[in-house]
RNA sequence: CGCGGGAUGGAGCAGUCUGGCAGCUCGUCGGGCUCAUAACCCGAAGGUCGAAGGUUCAAAUCCUUCUCCCGCAA
């Protein structure tokens, strides 16, 4: 069976990787173009591009897919099917048509809760306390294509998006060879999704890591771990941004007003009020700094107290 | 050549502009105080000031080159 691969991010190299080790003659694979990254203004390659480049597999990275050469070129490969995982481009019914046995997604939720570019984020910002993976049979919507596997796991009372994408990307990729298995065997059942039930959510942006101190500590706490490590969440103090990764709730009521920094030394943490309760960020990261422990970064800095996060 | 910050005992930093005894807040170790303590008091150890070269009576500090780390942006 020859199957086509797309793909660009981290979350996508264990289903490649797994599909590699599975055995299965994967001819082709598509991705992201290169973007200047880091630094130097560098091109770099994504981490799809180097897996397949390292095991000798051609890799194509259109602009577009759905224009004439993508279309072009995933016709040469003559796929029997396609995989998607975060390729980060929408397919056209043109491309659909290509492969005869279709063309299956690994999506980061568990459908149809979470459809987006960002559903891991979001299925942590929300508050979810169950998440998962969920094969299915792509068409032209988004996320909207026919159900075949979903796997759930819960989601941990620490866990930031990060983490959680490291582990469903390895859910991800043995649930795609689950799915492959069970076509191969003419055994998959396909699902439509109940399209009522559904919920979309954006990409994510940098905007978004915001943090609005009026709501609970609960919220604020989801929106931290959602977006940690990417877009980051953050707040301000006078002109400069504060990026947070880390906080703790505590007990009691807030001794505050929201934003309101209560505590600030090394001994205490750095202890700001919330809509509800204080909570201590403990993970934090000034301009130009690298992320550091709150109480290490008050070792060497002062910060007054009663002035208030977020205000411009 | 995209913009910018940084490297100083174990951690976080000041000192560099204006060259002149290696400092601060902690941590660690020892002792004291205390019913007790993450508190308080006394003391100690711990440094190639990222690397190399240069200027100088004298370099963490000035000049040159290099290595590494990080933020923004993507």
């Amino acid at each position: 069976m020859r199957i086509v691969f797309m793909g660009t991010p981290d979350f996508a190299v264990p289903s490649l990787r797994a599909l590699l080790e599975g055995g299965y003659e994967v001819v082709g694979v598509f991705c992201q173009p290169d973007r200047p990254k880091g630094r130097g203004h560098k091109l770099a390659a994504c981490p799809v591009k180097e897996l397949a480049s390292s095991a000798g597999i051609p890799v194509f990275q259109p602009e577009r897919i759905k224009r004439e050469e993508g279309v072009a070129m995933l016709k040469s490969y003559a796929p029997d099917l396609c995989v998607t995982a975060a390729f980060g481009q929408l397919l056209s019914q043109e491309i659909l048509d290509i492969p005869p046995l279709g063309t299956i997604n690994v999506h980061s939720s568990l459908l149809p809760k979470h459809r987006g570019s960002a559903p891991i984020n979001w299925s942590v910002i929300k508050g979810d306390s169950v998440t998962g993976v969920t094969t299915m049979f792509t068409d032209r919507g988004m996320d909207t294509g026919d159900i075949l596997l979903m796997r759930e796991t819960p989601i941990g009372p620490k866990e930031n998006a990060g983490e959680l994408n490291d582990r469903l990307a390895v859910m991800g990729a043995e649930l795609l060879i689950e799915t492959i298995r069970a076509l191969e065997a003419g055994t998959l059942v396909r699902t439509p999704q109940d399209h009522d039930a559904a919920t979309y959510e954006p990409k994510m942006d940098k905007e978004l890591g915001r943090i609005d101190w009026s709501k609970t500590a609960q919220e604020i706490d989801w929106l931290v771990r959602g977006t940690t490590p990417w877009p980051g969440a953050f707040t301000t103090l006078g002109d400069q941004t504060i990026k947070v990764f880390e906080l703790t709730v505590l007990d009691g009521s807030a001794s505050g007003v929201p934003g309101e920094i209560i505590a600030a030394d090394a001994k205490q943490g750095l202890v700001v009020s919330c809509g509800d309760h204080d909570v201590i960020l403990s993970q934090i990261q000034m301009p130009g700094a690298k992320r550091m422990n709150a109480k290490d970064y008050l070792r060497g800095h002062t910060m007054e107290t009663g002035v208030c996060l977020g205000k411009a």
